[in-house]
DNA sequence: CGAGTTATGTATTGTTCAGTTCAAAACGCG
DNA sequence: CGCGTTTTGAACTGAACAATACATAACTCG
């Protein structure tokens, strides 16, 4: 019927997560768009109707791809509650020592994404945020409570706080490794984290 | 000699660090910062020499209010080393409380800047963020060797990595209060951050 | 009061921004 | 092949950006 597209779209929202998560949503322009996914303007204003619209798709495309790798370890029954946590936290060190351009770690989209919305007001990417975090907090409680069960953790505060301090943790983590942590550092800082989980 | 200033510089840099603050540098015009400080463009560019330079100036600013406040808590020798970064956690949660525009806390400037600061490249802002970051880290470290003397730490762990999880731990709270995260939920991740420190 | 100096307001600079326009190119289908 | 439809590239739009120029205002000191 008509001129098919002659790149891939997936291959493109990739490429703008990318550029995204490096430089942030304000400091990308639309020719850094353009030249990360090596599409014309044209091509982008006829596939995402705006520079929000496809960071919000970008966003989406990043929470859906580690959030859920992140819940599948989580979810793997086949360790106790804390080996999980602490496969999970593993992850987010691998993470922060495998994104790194000029030398410094990216950090997180989501994380970035949080810091800099107090700024700017997207109600769609914050909608997002918000039922990310909820999801993981869901998990990460399931997973405590887990724990107390089989005795991998003892500490008597309440799953839901638990769950509360991980989740935070892991935004800590983030923003050391965007400070300059290097991979021993992180490692040791979640083993603390840990620590406060077996009381 | 001269025409004086009407205008107080102290007063200047203040509001600028708070329209920094709030919107981040790349969302901060030079108009938003005219506006904040009542300053003509004239003036600021007068007075400073570019956006940046004003920049580097309130964060300066930040970090002189904000880290010395932070470290007089963590040297009051009246309490113990673990009361002591109880206090600094209360402090850190009653600034996130405080400090809200349109519903959403600020964060910190320290933190959004080292998140913000993966895109640009500003190596004074990034060595006076790693300058600030090491003297929290040195006080924080004599204080866990104190609470460790004291008895009021007993993490077996050694102190650098003790003082890089306490750090990690506030900018988590920061993350998560900018994510919606309220006072009894920060001061709950605080309390749990704590049975770290008691092991 | 007047010469010298600095601060300030207004107008303007050239650049970059997100987004649009439009004609030509590239295909599918009859 | 050629019509209808969509994609694509290049040129362009007006607005916003950081920064400057310059004339005038405001002050100090002699």
């Amino acid at each position: 019927m008509a001129r098919p597209r002659k790149f891939d779209e997936e291959r493109a929202l990739d490429a703008a997560m990318r550029t995204f998560w490096e430089k942030g949503y304000e400091a990308t322009s639309t020719q850094d768009l353009c030249e990360a996914t090596g599409l014309g303007r044209s091509s982008i204003y006829n596939t995402f109707k705006s520079k929000q619209d496809l960071f919000e798709r970008a966003l989406a495309h990043y929470i859906d791809t580690m959030t859920t790798a992140q819940l599948a370890v989580l979810e793997d029954t086949r360790h106790s509650a804390a080996d999980r946590i602490r496969a999970l936290f593993a992850m987010v060190v691998d993470g922060e020592t495998e994104h790194r351009a000029g030398g410094r770690s990216l950090g997180c989209l989501t994380v970035n994404t949080t810091v800099e919305l107090a700024a700017r007001d997207d109600s769609r990417a914050a909608r997002m945020l918000e039922r990310d975090t909820a999801r993981r907090l869901t998990v990460l409680r399931a997973v405590v409570e887990e724990g107390r069960r089989d005795g991998s953790i003892t500490s008597p505060r309440d799953a839901e706080a638990v769950a509360r301090f991980i989740n935070a943790a892991i935004g800590g983590m983030r923003v050391s490794s965007q400070g300059g942590a290097d991979r021993t550092t992180l490692e040791s800082i979640a083993e603390v984290t840990l620590d406060a989980l077996t009381h």
